[in-house]
DNA sequence: GCCGTTTTCGGCCCGACTGTTTTCAGTCG
């Protein structure tokens, strides 16, 4: 049963650093790869979103084929500058301006260009995407194991999908293939098992868990100097990989903190341990407590693989890489493994271009070092105490881990112009979060009460609306009660000379044609709407087109005040319906700009986080505020606001981006702002 | 495939680790 849930995961989620990305960007769609239709109204035939993903999708199809390696990275680039362009992307390519964009050339220039003008793909992506076995994109998630060596199995044994792999391995005949072993059948073997489990990586919310307790131990071991938490953990990504430890200490006593190590708790495997690196595998035994899971919306349960989750997460695993350096060597280390990739290949080669070469040992003046290389090589070094010193020799600002991702944060550290980005005490309240009246477990009074322990000044309650059987979805009487009962907590409230109130409002179901629920005298009576999809086997089964039209024709809706969980993604769950996010934000930044408020939600469960961080700064960009919602189904549930912090500060939100950062008075005002 | 130009083609970030090899290829970040 579990086996079965997971491997129909596994269709839509790979594990490569680069499919995977995809995935997480939500432009992925269905289970396997097609060129998309062009849309049926014409010019453009293409979204951006389109032409984002079939670039990059091309560039992995390439990979798997053998191309040139710096062939293959010019449709990544392309794929980037295309998903991470600001201006409208139809008019660019309208107006013939796509060719001056940075990374796209003759070559991609005309067929990206043919495609949108014309409806059609170039010969050789279609020929690419049907020649390509889909089951080999799916081989890519397994850890360790490559577009060549994958192409190399195809080719030698015939094997096209993961469960044709996994007999060759279990009749041992991969271990006679060159450039194979017993060894790396084994390792494809467990690979495999990690795949179904978990598509090889782990939410954030669960990666910091486990992070946090390891850190907490090593940082217990005597003549541990520094420890630090690395990696996507650090920089707050949706989803992790495997967790990165940097400690720092004196040479001599590396081989002491490193036994200390190995002899902790909570280690299921040593997978390997040098002199400077040691990995681990870490499973739930770390936690002194076992961890709560809460209590999740039943469509969040289903996607994440139902009764069976609970089970799976506590026998889960995940793995850990722990490098001790000399203190001195702590920062470049720490800021090497923080990364990303994209933003170390920036910093390099702005070291570069000062006459500096920058890795994990230092930051090294190239006329000094000759030959010398690596750690022999840093005792030329710049010294820095921290990584505030390393950006300063490069000429920049301080970049904090969230933002290392190439995304402009170079470009705007250069001019000065880095945001100040939300922290979680700027939060005075949330807006979606449910009761008992539908599919939470705490009270009304409950959830005030929680709210304000956290010291908020206000809490907006938004139960399921009347459709939404499934959630126990309120009917229009039973949502007119409640609003008389926060009526009375308010008016109570206010009498004792408390500040803290509530507002009313529901978390609307979109219904056909981007109708809401309910009729107009009931929701006029209502602070807020939150329009949230949930049929999303209906939206899964549409074209981007046709979802991008209802949610547009949602957000004008008059009651409609923010769009819940903009894409229906669970991460580690299932893909967002297909849509032109760009179209609607953009739409709703136009409303704004006339006066009628209408913000975006940044959905804060940990399964969620959508808004993803990737569109936070296009909706800052456009005018939308974000609002930071728990989505809490009980009182736990309202601390996952942090989690969306997190993600916003991710998506370089500022604290006036963010709507559940005002006065209940300038919340009652803006949502006043109906038409 | 893109870029930058020495305008016709070479260079494209770089190092560690692993498991294969017997000097290296593949993968990862």
């Amino acid at each position: 049963m579990l086996i079965d849930i997971l491997f129909k995961t596994i269709g839509t989620n790979y594990r490569h650093n680069q499919v995977i990305e995809i995935f997480h960007m939500n432009m992925g769609g269905g289970g396997v790869w097609k060129l998309p239709r062009p849309r049926a109204k014409g010019v453009p035939f293409f979204s951006r979103n389109q032409i984002a993903t079939t670039l990059h999708q091309v560039g992995v199809l390439l990979e798997l084929k053998g191309a040139n390696p710096f062939r293959t990275r010019s449709y990544f680039n392309g794929s980037r500058t295309i998903s991470t362009l600001t201006e409208d992307f139809g008019e660019v390519v309208i107006s013939g301006r796509l060719m001056d964009l940075k990374g796209i050339g003759k070559g991609l220039g005309s067929g990206i260009t043919n495609a949108v003008l014309e409806g059609e793909w170039p010969e050789d992506w279609i020929e690419l995407f049907e020649k390509t076995p889909s089951g080999l994109i799916v081989m890519l998630g397994i850890p360790n194991l490559g577009p060549k060596r994958i192409k190399l199995l195809n080719e030698e044994l015939g094997i096209t999908n993961i469960i044709e792999l996994q007999e060759s391995c279990e009749a041992s005949e991969i271990e006679d293939l060159s450039g194979f072993g017993k060894k790396s059948q084994q390792k494809i073997l467990d690979g495999i098992q990690l795949l179904k489990r978990f598509n090889a990586r782990r939410r954030l919310d669960i990666g910091l868990l486990y992070g946090n307790a390891l850190k907490e131990l090593i940082s217990n071991i005597p003549k541990v100097e520094q420890i630090e938490l690395a990696g996507s953990a650090r920089r707050k990504k949706e989803s992790i990989g495997d967790l990165d430890l940097v400690i720092g200490a004196k040479s001599e006593h590396h081989d002491e903190i490193s036994n200390s190590i190995l002899s902790l708790p909570g280690i299921a495997d040593i997978k390997g341990a040098g002199d400077s690196k040691i990995s681990l595998i870490l499973d739930t035994s770390i936690f002194e407590n076992e961890f709560n899971l809460g209590n999740l919306d039943g469509g969040v349960l289903d996607a994440i693989g139902g009764e069976d989750y609970e089970k799976m997460e506590a026998t889960g695993t995940i793995d850990a890489q722990v490098r001790i350096v000399p203190s001195n060597m702590f920062p470049f280390t720490l800021a090497y493994f923080t990364g990303s990739k994209e933003h170390n290949i920036r910093m390099r080669q702005r070291a570069l271009d000062r006459g500096l070469k920058l890795n994990e040992f230092g930051l090294i003046p190239i006329a000094k070092i000759d030959d010398l290389k690596g750690i022999e090589a840093a005792q030329f070094s710049i010294k820095a105490d921290s990584e505030e010193d390393i950006y300063k020799r490069l000429d920049l600002p301080y970049i904090v881990p969230e933002l290392r991702e190439d995304l402009g944060e170079i470009e705007a550290g250069e001019e000065n112009n880095l945001p100040e980005l939300i922290t979680i005490n700027s939060i005075r309240g949330a807006f979606h979060n449910h009761t008992i009246l539908s599919d939470g477990e705490a009270t009304l009074e409950q959830m005030a009460d929680e709210a304000q322990k956290l010291n908020w000044e206000y809490l907006g309650i938004s139960d399921h609306s009347e459709s939404l059987k499934i959630a126990n979805g309120a009917n229009a009487n039973d949502l007119l009660n409640q609003g008389k009962l926060i009526e009375k907590y308010n008016s109570t409230w206010k009498e004792k000379g408390n500040d803290f109130r509530l507002f009313h409002g529901v978390e609307s179901d979109i219904l056909e044609n981007g109708k809401l629920d309910y009729s107009e005298d009931v929701l006029r009576e209502l602070d807020y709407v939150v329009a949230s999809v949930h049929a999303m086997t209906k939206w899964n089964n549409r074209d981007e087109s046709e979802n991008t039209e209802d949610l547009i024709k949602t957000i004008e809706n008059k009651y409609t005040t923010m769009l819940g969980h903009p894409t229906g993604r669970i991460i580690q769950g299932r893909n967002g319906y297909e849509v032109d996010m760009h179209a609607v934000i953009r739409t709703m930044g136009d409303m704004n700009e006339n006066g009628i408020f209408k913000a975006i939600e940044l959905n804060a469960s940990p399964y969620r986080l959508d808004l993803d961080w990737r569109l936070c700064k296009f909706a800052k960009m456009c005018g939308v505020p974000v609002s930071i919602n728990p989505d809490a189904h009980d009182l736990m549930g309202l601390r996952d606001v942090r989690f969306g912090t997190y993600i916003a500060r991710k998506g370089w939100l500022e604290k006036s981006d963010v709507l559940n950062t005002k006065s209940s008075e300038e919340v009652a005002t803006l949502f006043s702002k109906r038409s």
